[in-house]
DNA sequence: TCATTTTGAGTTAGCGTTAACCCAGAAAAT
DNA sequence: ATTTTCTGGGTTAACGCTAACTCAAAATGA
């Protein structure tokens, strides 16, 4: 059986089943006048040449691509996988394909891929907890037809978001309230580049003064949102800083990296140190000593935006929010 | 600053600048001969109307859509994370955009990404570790016009693969052998549903047995390749059979769930139980005990298969064939 | 019986690009 | 001085599909 050579077009199948090409199409779609008898009979033609519409031409002239971009800094943080999973699978029944764009922790390859995913590329953009400034990203949006951003905050008329239910800095203060509730005093924090759970240190010190918990700039350290990264600023930070008995870190790849550090250091979690996470991945759960963290629904935030992204795709661009909730799971790295 | 309603085509910059499509096109295809004085004519006028070529429109003339497909059974699963980060570093450098199918484990809803992914959509075909049986799978990829495989075999006219240097089977074998000569008497195997590193039982039961190995065939069971499948299989299987004192997983999720699963029974590991993995995922590094499991290098099996795929897209269909290696990797489960 | 509506199609005109071919004027070769 | 070659473009015709309009025949109503 040797390949196909051409593929079945329209006017092929038209001719075909002696109909014009629009009782084909209409067939098709569903829509018009068709009698049983015809359609019936085009159907067959359609199986039997194996035709399928070619999807540049349906594009071009209805200017729809049904296809929608999932922009992550990072494909392998499990995080963003979760999210990304739900998003597949509610643009997946719509009828719309989800095409990947990985800038790899990279702003300037961010910039790059929303710059080249241009609307006759995709119907719709979500943009996950960008690492770019305000200033860089908004112009950069402002040319797409149908954006939704999670974890990120945006002028209404840009695009609908998905974030958490809390202030910016609720998590890192939430935590450091537990901490210090449990006994703890000198408290560091591993806070993320430009991410929603990155955290403002000016008010983060001022949270924790008004909660009368001790405030020492030199006990904040900032990292890229990765194992590794988390591993060697925790090596560092619990080198130069042996008092502190605590760690708040932006999310799990860099607590659980920080956790390492610890354990190499000879420290004992949590006697010698208690250490809070974010995101509550698989792997959270499944250490030793397990981390305490925040738990939110990963899935639900993914066909949340996806549900948002598509109202925007088919035309009602008013602005929606949805909310997430941001819960601390206790385990036991604490 | 209002939305801009009407995207400049060709024509709009041919005709700003006084010049004919043709023109156009060849500057920013940089084809074909061009005056220096037109050529940054153009490029002006590309650069003032914001001109963007239309993708459709050029997938329509040139039957080229400057797009791929990685067809994936589980995007939540790190090991084919990683290889996605490979082949989209890859095509990104190449030009191309990779679009993302997950079939979420579920063989029918791969059949069906796999049909749906017309030639029209996309340029080629990544489909890693296919959950369908040959049967299935070949007369659902002879359609497309470029297709690689990541572990699994396929009729050399059909498409390029890239798999394991070893045998079928050898990562079991080779474990059971390393252990067998700890100490290991008793060996359970928990195998996975149609992948690379599912093994046909019987060949796995007759090595065994000339390497001298007890074998029992209740000692054997199947799952999903999830952490959650290897937890509930784990479960049941080290509840009917106390006597074992080793199991191997078929990857590290389903390891991470036995072992919590032995733990949860009370189990010490490893003296009780020894683990072993596959894939060796971040997380088998840093749960406690370490997991014993197999390395690949999964971002170069993602840039080999991507590779492979570029050539055939190209034209090239010659049959290629990459391999990596599996190394054990001893750690602290064993 | 004749006017009106409904049914079941067909026709026309692009959508925005590029491939393939054409061509006038200038420069170079004979 | 004439022919040839090169330079720097332009023209034309698709690519495969759908939106919008048209229209004959059949069904319905007065």
């Amino acid at each position: 059986m040797t390949r196909k050579l051409q593929k079945a077009t329209l006017a092929d199948v038209a001719r075909e089943a002696g109909v014009s090409m629009m009782t084909v199409s209409r067939v098709i779609h569903g829509t018009g006048r068709i009698s049983d008898d015809t359609r019936q009979h085009v159907r067959q033609i359609i199986e039997k040449l194996e035709y399928r519409p070619n999807r540049a031409a349906r594009t071009l002239v209805t200017k729809r691509t049904n296809m929608i971009a999932f922009v992550v800094p990072d494909i392998t943080n499990p995080y963003f996988t979760e999210i990304l999973q739900g998003v597949e699978e509610f643009f997946w029944r719509e009828g719309y394909n989800v095409m990947l764009a990985n800038s790899n922790e990279n702003p300037e390859r961010e910039k790059a891929l929303l710059d080249q995913l241009e609307s006759t590329m995709v119907d719709g953009v979500i943009v996950c907890a960008s690492r770019l400034s305000d200033d860089e990203l908004i112009p950069l949006i402002e040319k797409h037809a149908a954006i939704v951003t999670v974890n990120r905050n945006l002028p209404h008329h840009l695009g609908s978001v998905v974030t958490t239910l809390h202030p910016r800095g609720y998590r890192a203060v939430l935590a450091a309230k537990y901490l210090y509730e449990t006994g703890r005093r000198r408290i560091g924090y591993v806070n993320l580049v430009r991410s929603i759970s990155s955290v403002n240190l000016e008010m983060f010190m001022h949270e924790l003064e008004s909660l009368n918990i001790a405030v020492n700039p030199s006990w904040y350290a900032t990292c890229k949102p990765t194992w590794q990264a988390g591993y060697d600023t925790g090596k560092v930070l619990l080198a130069e800083h042996p008092e502190l008995d605590a760690v708040i870190a932006g999310n799990d790849l860099v607590a659980l990296g920080v956790m390492r550090a610890a354990v190499e250091q000879g420290l004992r979690i949590p006697q010698d140190l208690a250490i809070i996470g974010g995101d509550d991945i698989l792997m959270a759960s499944q250490v030793t000593p397990p981390l305490t963290t925040f738990r939110s629904d990963k899935y639900s935030i993914g066909t949340m935006a996806a549900e948002l992204l598509l109202r925007r795709v088919e035309g009602d661009l008013t602005y929606c929010e949805h909310h997430y909730d941001d819960v601390l799971i206790i385990r036991e790295s604490t």
